[in-house]
DNA sequence: CTTTTATTTCAATAAATCTTGAAATATATG
DNA sequence: CATATATTTCAAGATTTATTGAAATAAAAG
């Protein structure tokens, strides 16, 4: 993963309601939320949710499936642990000092 | 760690340049890297190296010291770690499919 | 004390994001 | 088809962040 990819990740994870989000899709699992239930959840607009789910789709953390009349969100594990690893492999160079300090 | 403050952490590394000085600082190790030579290797202006290096600092992740007429800047491992830690615990909820996702 | 070096701070403008509610789209139901 | 439900898109103003260069600060040297 390019810089440029990681930082924007990175900027879609730096919102807190956000962040709740991708907790609520973690722990829903891989039945996942409709975009209503998540807005529940966080406590917000159903338009703010939207934008904020948007925000999580363009970076590919979150994934969304038309189901009836709502639109199930799925967290996309993969790409997470890609950038997980980026993190630590490729910016801060597989450092020992690093991995001793996330158990 | 709360979400709010995962959410700085996360504002703080959704930049390029930034990125690139986390790696700078993390190849230079426990030695660290002035200011002027940061901006020389992400090539950036003083002026906006200086507001990289402020943002990554109110964050916590890199501390600075004065050294004559330089300031060195050192990363804290252990507040990258802590943010690891945070998205993989907190935020995944310690989620098995993550972990499997990062090796 | 003046000059030089290293770095930050400031001001001003440009660009992006946040926030809100109203309107638009998509699907289902009577 | 008309209506109801679920969600997104749009517009407009408020707030925040980015970018640039000039000025300010801190420390060392002559």
């Amino acid at each position: 993963m390019i810089d440029e990819e990681a930082a924007h990740l990175f900027l879609a994870l730096s919102n807190p309601d956000r962040l709740r989000i991708i907790r609520a899709l973690v722990v829903a699992g891989p039945e996942g939320l409709n975009a209503g239930d998540i807005a529940k959840q966080v406590g917000a607009s159903a338009s703010r949710a939207s934008f904020h789910l948007a925000s999580l789709s363009d970076a590919g953390i979150i994934h969304r499936q038309r189901q009836s009349r709502s639109l199930r969100y799925r967290v996309d594990f993969a790409r997470l642990g890609a950038l997980v690893t980026y993190l630590m492999r490729d910016c801060c160079n597989d450092s020992r000092d690093l991995k001793s300090c996330c158990p």
